[in-house]
DNA sequence: TTCGTAACGGTTGAG
DNA sequence: TTCTCAACCGTTACG
């Protein structure tokens, strides 16, 4: 794919790279911000994140417990293993005339599948077609009840389970706004007792104290901050992400890396890069004042139990992927974010 | 003013 | 290797 050259710059002066979900620290954060009592509203402004954004990360959150992404691309885990094939093969040649609908509800009964991931009618109607159509449709295709049954072409792992993984998509970072966009938050949010001040990122959104005397002219993948490799790379999900590490196109290369800022003093499952980068230069916010106080924050970020969650989803991923966020959790949290001055 | 959400254009990755 | 498609993303605009 092509990468992004350039991120974006949205209404409020953040920048944004059209297609990538928000980096992982700022939706933390935006949780973070609203579970400290901050109004959405305010989360956006501060962060300069659409409140369309900060609603849907809030309402996610609240939703599965989770502010990681959602896994973006690829396909849908395949319903038609060749363990349902094979069943509703049996299905339909012990009683040829039944009908999708009923194979769907016996799939269901015998325990094949599960609601999330039975076939639908038309896909078994699909598959009785085309993988057991002499068994279908025995008045155009029957050759006999000793026809051996074609192997199925399809060289999936035959799991019944559906999984709905999330992926930590952390990508690019607010960089400072283009050049005349670079509205400080001391302008928008003049108080010491703004909520960037109480917790410690201003930096970190003040695009006048980012950006370079360029503005908002760097190149993504010429943005120090912006490199998922110093993101969770382990599983998520339960599905090893390592890829994920490679999927951001807008990496740079450690030489560019330390060009821009000192060697990130945090682990690299940190968001160093998003929250270091160039903020790295105004920003220093291990041993200083602004140490982060993380035991609060920790507090805040106790994720709910995905109780509501199991319900609709497959649990088990999900439960993988809060321990992959509290992880990436405590990455953020390992950055001595100063996310309280006091 | 605040908030929820549909529409939109974009990215991504499995098949 | 390339393409397709359906997932997701964040922003914007509207109510």
């Amino acid at each position: 794919m092509e990468q992004p050259s350039y991120g974006e710059v949205n209404q409020l002066g953040g920048v944004f790279v059209n297609g990538r979900p928000l980096p992982n620290a700022i939706r933390v954060r935006i949780v973070e911000l609203a579970q400290l009592g901050i109004r959405p509203c305010d989360i956006s402004r501060q962060l300069r994140v659409s409140h369309g954004c900060v609603s849907k990360i809030l309402a996610r959150y609240h939703e599965t417990g989770s502010v990681l992404p959602g896994a973006i691309g690829g396909s849908k885990p395949r319903v038609t293993t060749p363990n349902v094939v094979k069943s509703i093969r049996e299905y339909k040649r012990a009683d040829p005339g039944m009908f999708a609908w009923e194979i769907r509800d016996r799939l269901l009964a015998d325990g094949v599948c599960d609601k999330y991931n039975v076939p639908s009618v038309s896909s078994i109607s699909r598959i009785l077609r085309n993988k057991i159509g002499n068994l279908s449709q025995p008045g155009q295709h029957e050759t006999g009840g000793g026809v051996k049954p074609p192997a199925p072409p399809i060289p999936y792992s035959p799991v019944c389970a559906y999984s709905y993984p999330n992926t930590i998509s952390p990508t690019g970072a607010k960089l400072g706004g283009p050049p005349g966009v670079g509205v400080g938050l001391s302008r928008a949010w003049p108080s010491v007792h703004t909520v960037s001040n109480i917790l410690g990122i201003r930096a970190f959104m003040d695009p006048s104290a980012i950006a370079g005397p360029e503005g908002y002219q760097q190149k993504m993948e010429e943005w120090p901050c912006v490199n998922r490799t110093s993101f969770p790379s382990h599983a998520v999900n339960g599905i090893d992400r390592s890829p994920i590490d490679t999927d951001i196109k807008y990496n740079q290369s450690p030489s560019s890396l330390s060009g821009y800022m000192p060697p990130c003093p945090y682990s690299s499952p940190s968001q160093c890069g998003v929250y270091g980068g160039n903020y790295g230069h105004h920003w220093q916010p291990q041993g200083t004042g602004l140490a982060h106080n993380d035991s609060h924050l920790h507090t805040a970020m106790n994720f709910k139990p995905p109780s509501d969650v199991a319900d609709r989803k497959p649990p088990s991923p999900l439960i993988k992927q809060q321990q992959q966020q509290h992880e990436a959790l405590s990455s953020v949290h390992s950055l001595a974010l100063p996310t309280s001055a006091s």
